[in-house]
DNA sequence: ACATTACGAAACCAAATGGTTTCACATCAA
DNA sequence: TTGATGTGAAACCATTTGGTTTCGTAATGT
């Protein structure tokens, strides 16, 4: 059998702040690992170690053109965040209602 | 000198899937280490170090109710991950937008 | 044809993580 | 006072993580 996915998900894919600003990187443009690891104090094995974890989470793409590898941002599977992160804004939303509440009442 | 920032910060507290079934179970109400972990199969001290972790995020609030540590949900933390989100949300309309183009130029 | 470049795989390492069990200590109930 | 309950600290352990260096190989440049 196929294991389909013991895949990184995107909560443990963004937890590390360089995968952030690989993210971040990525979002203006695609770029070959080489230049990509010129961005960071760390190896380029490093760097494309956290390449590929993004890449299992879905957060970038990879496309081979010649000898390079080339990623950009793959940003769909941010919305998987955004719906979780939903649940709990009524929480803060709620409690910023009291607040109001409270100041207004004054 | 005193250490004001948090140890944890929320990308890496909200990594690990107990941690945000801890959240979930919170946001309902106050509870105590031992009522919080009976929903998980774990020992009360894994979840109390886990409790721990989202404290140090400020994801949590302790308060001492004699022998009981109660815990709720602190919620304002997220708000740092939702402006995170937001800068990549409009990467993701754009794709939007240009798929609509797409299929509209039909 | 040969050297250079771009890259991933592999072997390795230290530190962090997520878990356990045991123990000491307050607090509450009898 | 004595016993049960709620908890955190500590010591410990296995696995994961984030990093390194080395090496092989494919593509490109000269």
């Amino acid at each position: 059998m196929a294991d389909i996915s013991p895949k990184h998900d995107v909560f443990q894919a963004i937890a590390d702040p360089t995968r952030r600003e690989l993210l971040s990187l990525l979002s203006d443009q695609e770029m070959s690992v080489t230049i990509i690891s010129e961005h960071f104090p760390i190896s380029r094995t490093a760097v494309s170690k956290h390449l590929h974890v993004l890449a299992d989470a879905g957060l970038v793409s990879e496309r081979k053109v010649g000898r390079e590898t080339r990623y950009k941002l793959q940003p769909e599977p941010l919305m998987e965040l955004k719906q979780w992160l939903s649940y709990y804004e009524r929480f803060w939303d709620n409690k910023l209602a009291k607040l109001k509440k409270f100041v207004e009442a004054d």
